[in-house]
RNA sequence: GGGCGCUUAACUCAGCGGUAGAGUGCCACCUUCACACGGUGGAAGUCGCAGGUUCGAAUCCUGCAGCGCCCA
């Protein structure tokens, strides 16, 4: 087939085809294993990645494709090292965000939710999740990631469904669910409590108002004197019971005891003592409103304080709130403000500038709010997820993260974790299990739907209207995947081959989310479900992923955060339509340093388009000379290809030297993916592909394709296999990065018929023992700086390009044999026309200097003797650096004592050359006329 | 306020005890039969500042300055 590509690559062309090719063939799909064929040629040790779900509202944007490019080339590099291999996609149903959505839909119709009714609108979502919930899927399948879409999971399905209810049921059945009225951070937009990290705080200018609270007597009458108090959140003062006061503070010892009057609402309130309260902060008396904020919640809990919540659901004045009730927060805040003033209640009014907590989704800010929630009682299960990160007794982590540094922010939060609120005021999501009984108000919770109270037999029962935090059923996923709770002898066959997964890929902005969750959730799930063999389950298989691996944050060219309000948004679909996808992952990887953030530049980009179109023409010559060969009755077998090619003793030196580039190149690269080190890996191979293939192989390699009569085929055959074994090689360590150019390239090496459906289906290179051989790296080295002293020299006497010149080589005994056995080597890649071997360099020559050879070019020229000699003066002066340097290193009897010896050695033979070659440039420059 | 990280060539980043590297960009020359998304050569850095440890520091320690992130 397709051995005419077309002169410049075009990645358009390909990669539609390849990515609709692999979803089609289901290449990546990993079966249950049966227990039939346990050891399968398939099987071997697991590499599993359970994708960390974007959220179905969501479109695929820049941190997404990076983050799918790490993980799709640790998987494609994982499965071609052979294993069963599983990379799991899927979403979660994202309860706020996808209700917010649904109900802006429904509202621009002209209706809405509480119009609808629940079981609708629930359908109507449904059904926008049919329509539209795919979207971030679909554009994964285009960018290629090699995921199993057999797997596909979505946090509503009903087996996950399962799993969710299983989970909250045990839970409660173990004592750690419980419901109570306490402060949750409350959204009155989205009407439904939020969690802590669902909260941005914003810096914001306020005012700190103080208000004064006239002290009442014994007599209950006003004594004419005031306690001032500091706030930030005036009417919130409508539910105040008391003040607070440091019981040590001597401003206001005279006031133990006494009571106040509330201003506005005329109620009586105590003065209380508390340590906890700031002398320094504002006046040093605040007032205490325990239905409006946690620190007051505590001194009232303290202190037995009522709590009068002031608001309703929608953060307007309840009717606790006497003449205010009905006025919007701010609305309210603004006429007490006025009326404490028209009163002569209201102090001095400072610019004060706070952190206000924001809704993190639609933007309100939220409103710190006493209301009955659904609880995890946290601690059992953040002290499994603690023991696993930590060393156990013989020193073994279960968890490890990477970068390690992110192991002490998680230890940080998950020591000092809060109870974990549960509940959302939502319809899109799990519902709560749980029925209330209006007959005995207790409360049923259980597997299946009751139809009576569990506890008076009662039919009056209606289930609790909330649902469960989204993050409650995302954090079970790594079990729930895999058929949890559901694990019976004939259905346990996927929790035993892929439980705990191997990797979880993420970023550090969702270290809390799912990483914490899962971990806990895992640990405390899995822990019950005994080994495939019976023997109880350790905390070390228990764990959700044995790795996280923590990416960075992709920012913009000036390493600016991308943002839709700066406008600065990469949109990663756009830039692959111009670059292509493989551009796209090669510049990510490229830049993917474990810790380091990615200034995304189109620049790099470009460059690594450049790169595959280096490889694509690389390809069309390779292609080019395979058809010229078929034509004289040279072909290469095929079956050659596919391992590790391999280079005899009397193979020329430029296919020796390759192979061994190659097998260091694997080396390298397997090394540096082994440690996450996508940028290493990938430069290397960039380096290999572009410097040793290209530059110097394939100009060295047109030396032996030699079609013509007289030539010698079985020389040719031998050049050309290694050609072409090497760049089939190459293209399956490039694989994993570049995944359509060498799917594409791959095919046409085998000319249609490839031994595999696809590259990703393949081996990866992998170095071999002792393959590596130093010999032919030594004398390649060699040759290669010949050739560029001698292009050097040329361009600095002003050889035309086109002109062939004699050299004269003045070199030692054991290099001269290598260059005598390549002159054809030396002298096309440096256009030379004859090497003269001499003793001493013709004098008028102009000739470069180097430790193993003095090389001088044959040419008529007029010497820009300025240039010379300036180029001489600045080679003299780096040596006479060097040496002096050295000296003083050699002269010092403490490093002579305590530096290891080959350092020493190393510097005196460095020493050595270094003067050797002083010696010459002083020559040289005495030499030059004028 | 508590914690963490960063500062290396014009730009973006590697290197993290033994005399500075890459890609891009820049300059010059070259339309050589795979590739101008190319080839060849070249210029370019007191490794943020100040101390200390060491025979030796971009690399380890301390302080300072600037930038950034997380938590309160």
């Amino acid at each position: 087939m397709p051995h005419d590509l077309p002169k410049a690559y075009d990645p358009t062309v390909i990669e539609d085809h390849w990515a609709e090719y692999w979803v089609k063939e289901k290449l990546f799909a990993q079966p249950t294993p049966s227990a039939a064929e346990p050891d399968s040629p398939a099987s071997g040790k697991p590499f599993t990645i359970l994708l960390p779900p974007p959220n179905v509202t969501g479109n695929l944007h820049m941190g997404h494709m990076f983050e799918h490019a790490e993980s799709d080339i640790l998987i494609r590099w994982r499965r071609m090292r052979g294993g069963r291999v599983l990379w799991i996609p899927g979403t979660d149903h994202a309860g706020i965000a996808t209700q917010m959505l649904v109900e802006r839909q429904i509202l621009s119709e002209g209706t809405t939710r509480q119009q609808m009714g629940r079981e609708k609108f629930v359908e109507r979502v449904w059904e926008w999740r049919r329509h539209y919930g795919g979207n971030i899927l679909d554009q994964m399948k285009r960018l290629g990631a090699s995921v199993d879409w057999q797997r596909e999971y979505f946090t509503m399905d009903e087996r996950l469904s399962v799993a969710v209810r299983e989970a909250f049921v045990r839970l409660h059945e173990q004592g750690l669910i419980y419901r109570g009225a306490y402060i949750v951070n409350w959204c009155p937009r989205c009407q439904t409590a939020i969690s802590d990290l669902e909260v941005v705080y914003d810096e914001h200018k306020g005012h700190l108002w103080e208000i004064r609270y006239p002290v009442i007597g014994p007599d209950g009458k006003d004594t004419g004197e005031f306690l001032t108090v500091a706030t930030t959140r005036p009417e919130t003062m409508l539910g105040d019971v008391a003040v607070a006061i440091h019981p040590e503070d001597e401003r206001y010892l005279h006031l133990h005891g006494k009571k106040l009057r509330l201003p506005l609402m005329n109620r009586e309130i105590p003065i209380i003592l508390d340590e906890w309260v700031s002398r320094d902060f504002g006046t040093g008396a605040v007032k205490v409103t325990p239905a409006h904020d946690p620190n007051d919640f505590a001194l009232g809990e303290r202190h037995h304080l009522p709590s009068i919540n002031v608001m309703d659901d929608t953060a307007h004045i309840n009717a606790e709130g006497g003449p205010y009730t009905g006025l919007d927060r701010y609305v309210a805040r603004k006429k007490i403000v006025q009326d404490l003033e028209e009163q002569g209640l209201l102090g001095a009014i400072k610019d004060y500038t706070n952190n206000v907590g924001h809704c993190d989704r639609c933007k309100t800010v939220v409103e710190p709010r006493l209301s009955t929630q659904w609880f995890i009682k946290i601690q059992p299960l953040a002290d499994k997820a603690i023991a696993a990160v930590k060393p156990n007794a013989n020193g073994k982590k279960a968890i490890n993260f990477t970068p390690e540094m992110y192991e002490k922010t998680y230890l940080n939060w998950m020591e000092n974790i809060h109870d974990w609120c549960i509940s959302r005021q939502l319809w899109w999501g799990h519902r709560i299990p749980a029925w209330h009984c209006a007959t005995c108000h207790k409360i049923t919770v259980a597997r299946v739907d009751p139809t009576a109270c569990a506890h008076c037999g009662s039919d009056k029962i209606t289930q609790e209207t909330d649902v469960l935090d989204t993050w409650f059923s995302s954090g079970l996923l790594p079990v729930s995947v895999f058929g949890w709770p559901n694990i019976t002898a004939e259905s346990r066959a996927d929790f035993d081959a892929f439980y705990p997964t191997s990797l979880l890929v993420t970023g550090f902005d969702i270290l809390f989310f799912w990483v914490a969750r899962m971990i806990m959730m895992g640990c405390w799930f899995a822990g019950d479900v005994p080994m495939p063999y019976g023997s109880p389950r350790k905390l070390e298989d228990a764990v959700p992923f044995r790795e996280v691996y923590i990416h960075a944050l992709v920012r913009d060219a000036n390493r600016e955060k991308m943002s839709k309000t700066k406008g600065n948004v990469v949109d990663p679909i756009e830039i692959v339509k111009q670059f292509g996808t493989d551009a796209v992952r090669f510049t990510l990887a490229s830049m993917a340093s474990p810790g380091t953030d990615i200034a995304f530049n189109v620049a790099r980009t470009e460059g690594y388009r450049a790169f595959a179109n280096k490889i694509w023409n690389a390809a069309r010559f390779l292609f080019m000379n395979v058809d010229r060969a078929a034509e004289v009755g040279i072909v290469v077998d095929p079956s050659v290809l596919g391992g590790m090619p391999e280079a005899g003793a009397d193979a020329p030196l430029e296919a020796r030297w390759i192979v061994a580039e190659l097998h260091a190149t694997a080396a390298k690269v397997n090394q540096a993916l082994e440690n996450y080190r996508y940028d290493d890996a990938a430069n290397t191979i960039y380096q290999f592909f572009w410097g040793s293939f290209c530059d110097w192989y394939l100009e060295i390699v047109k030396l032996r394709l030699d079609f013509s009569e007289t030539a010698d085929k079985t020389a040719t055959k031998a050049a050309l296999t290694t050609l072409v074994s090497v760049f089939e090689a190459a293209l399956r360590l490039l694989s994993p990065f570049m995944p359509f150019l060498t799917e594409e390239l791959w095919h046409a090496v085998y000319d249609g018929n490839p031994p595999a459906k696809s590259i990703a289906l393949s081996r990866y290179p992998v170095a071999a023992e002792g393959k590596i051989d130093e010999a032919s790296l030594a004398a390649m080295g060699l040759l290669q700086n010949l050739v560029v002293e001698v292009r050097a020299l040329r361009k600095e006497i002003g050889v035309e390009e086109k002109a062939s010149t004699p050299i004269e080589l003045r070199i030692g005994a054991e290099h001269q044999a290598t260059v005598q056995e390549n002159l054809a080597l030396a002298e096309r890649l440096a256009r030379v026309s004859q090497v003269r071997f001499v003793e001493q360099i013709s004098a008028g020559l102009s000739k470069h200097n180097t430790a193993a050879f003095e090389v001088g070019v044959v040419y008529e020229r007029t010497i820009d003797v300025a240039a010379e000699r300036q180029r001489l003066m600045k080679e003299k002066a780096k040596l006479e650096q060097m040496i002096s340097n050295a000296d003083r290193q050699l002269n010092n009897p403490g490093f002579i004592s305590k530096a290891p010896s080959h350092v020493i050695e190393g510097l005196k033979k460095q020493q050595v050359t270094a003067k050797q070659l002083l010696e010459k440039a002083r020559e040289d420059l005495d030499s030059l006329p004028g």
